[in-house]
DNA sequence: TATTTTTGTGAAAACGATTGCATAAATATT
DNA sequence: AATATTTATGCAATCGTTTTCACAAAAATA
């Protein structure tokens, strides 16, 4: 049953005409009689012929396809970014390749690498938990303006950059447990500093402190490794030694972990010990006791990244300049 | 910056040579001299030749690329089957091309089409809601051993198949409500009864009940559609006028809105009446109340779906057979 | 009617790789 | 020394398109 996709040359031989015909009057090409045009064109249609898209990313060097390398892909924040890009991208003709770097830098340089060679047209790119710099996607990419960076990127440098308003979400949800809970001590346990999501959150974290003349104490911020027993024993830790009347936890998958080892506390979690997360799971309002969280745009970030993206790719522009989108992120108080 | 990659002919150019003796000093031909092979080796590695793959798959009309279509990327079931399907076909240096079908026919149909003209390899799938034939499907095929179909797969007919032992996840669920708990008026909350998946689970459940000596109440078994809303309706409903002593839902997504509905009857949730779904939430246990799950191998049946397609794709046989694998479901009933 | 312009078409090169075939040079066999 | 064989390399075709160039035939102009 193996079948075999018409070409255009099987269609010039049938109509006795060259391929240079065939395919010009498929293109619509104005120097081509609109009787020979409507031939082929019928004729094509009724073989369903579908021009090779090898044969033409081979000769436009062009692959119609765009590399997206994320952290994890069972991840809710991750999932639903890639859902934006996938809709966004195919909707423009492109098609994605997806890699996990799975926190390991190595893993990530293997997948730049991989996928340049696999001579996509740009990169999405969400940086490891382990990458503090970017040499090695510089390096493989098509240019500067063929990467873009989302959720977490590179601090410094011109690049195409999407990300959520980390510092006033952070902000935003600690001022709420200050004011609408009367709540001074928080803990923040958050990801490796190494992350611009980290450094950002924190600094929110910080500045709602401050601004509500709190000191900051640095024994009730955490960094946490990807292990998830790092999350258990640093909540456990923290419980047991800084009692803290509230929890804010940075990233989304350290946050189930997290509220999994809090909630085993049944006299933490069953007083009025408010526990907020920067998550997308989609169904945290059934949490019992209640998890609080700052919701990021996920798929909108995705949708305007790969926007970005291949508004990049496709521009002829000689000139041109980098683009950074903030979006902002919601609370989920009620 | 634009960098352009290195081609053989560069190289050639370079050393002096023809791009064949280059090509085969590369592929490590055995007519090319030893000393002409190092000296060809060492320089493409100097420049870091990297073969163009859209000439090979030209050449070879071999993509290198596999379709997925699933209904949704944002489902823990999917997400985590694609996982496996990644490692797999990475790991056999294939590329993995994802499209949802969101529950639609004609969605499914397009993704299909535009996985072909793409000159996939080969097909994963799982069906849409929608879908009562496959004529689509295999239209679009190479072959119909390039397709592999896995959870929602069609009835009849001899195609390669990965899913779960449905049948045995359901009996074992219910008959468990029914032995360790002593209930017996237990609800059934199902998908479209078009799915394989929902006719297998369903079956389950009532080989349960029969080999308990309960009969079959037609009434407490309910179809429901993709609307949240139809999922809430019928949860209130079935509270309203049946008073089931347990619920029992049949799929990932499915589970998570009747549960929310459910949730909020307190009397009912309170007291204990067991909610069980067939779903693979990371998060389950953390509920509250509580929700039993039956877990589906969801890594497994990506990875086993992959490799039964790779194998089948690289099998030089002329006599191929289908294959059909059954997994098992985990109760999580802890 | 002779010349120019327009119109429609085909031959061939190009994209980057592989590979069957031809062939020159080196070596082995008689 | 003459022939046969092996070794190492290059030429050219191929995969499916697009596109430049060339060039007939037809139409328009002189």
């Amino acid at each position: 049953m193996e079948i075999k996709p018409v070409t255009l040359k099987d269609i010039a031989k049938a109509l006795g005409m060259s391929t240079s015909t065939v395919s010009r009057a498929l293109n619509d090409s104005y120097e081509i009689n609109e009787n020979t045009k409507k031939l082929v064109v019928d004729y094509a249609k009724k073989v369903d012929y579908r021009p090779n898209p090898i044969a033409l990313s081979l000769k436009e060097n062009k692959s119609w396809s765009i590399g997206v390398v994320v952290p994890e892909v069972a991840n809710n924040f991750f999932s639903m970014a890639i859902n934006g890009i996938e809709d966004e991208a195919n909707g423009c003709g492109y098609h994605v390749v997806i890699c996990q770097s799975h926190e390991s830098l190595e893993k990530e340089t293997q997948n730049v690498k991989h996928l340049a060679t696999r001579q996509i047209d740009g990169l999405l790119i969400s940086l490891s938990g382990k990458t503090t710099d970017i040499g090695h996607i510089m390096h493989y990419s098509r240019s500067p303006y063929s990467v873009v960076f989302f959720d977490r990127v590179p601090e410094a440098g011109n690049y195409h950059k999407v990300v959520a308003d980390n510092f006033k979400g952070a902000f935003e949800a600690t001022d709420y447990l200050i004011k609408a809970k009367g709540i001074t001590k928080i803990a923040h346990v958050t990801s490796p500093p190494s992350l611009s999501i980290t450094r950002e959150r924190l600094e929110g974290y910080k500045a709602a402190l401050e601004k509500n003349g709190i000191a900051v104490d640095e024994e009730l911020i955490k960094y946490v490794g990807f292990e998830p027993q790092d999350a258990y024993d640093t909540v456990n830790k923290l419980i047991a030694e800084k009692h803290p009347e509230a929890f804010f936890v940075a990233s989304d998958r350290l946050a189930l972990n997290c509220y999994e080892a809090f909630s085993k506390h049944l006299h933490y979690s069953e007083k009025t010990v408010p526990f907020v997360g920067f998550t997308n799971l989609s169904v945290s309002h059934l949490f019992n006791p209640k998890i609080f969280t700052v919701v990021q745009p996920a798929y909108e970030m995705g949708r305007n990244a790969a926007r970005i993206l291949i508004d990049s790719i496709e521009s002829k522009k000689k000139v041109k300049e980098f683009e950074m989108i903030t979006l902002e992120t919601k609370l989920k108080f009620e």
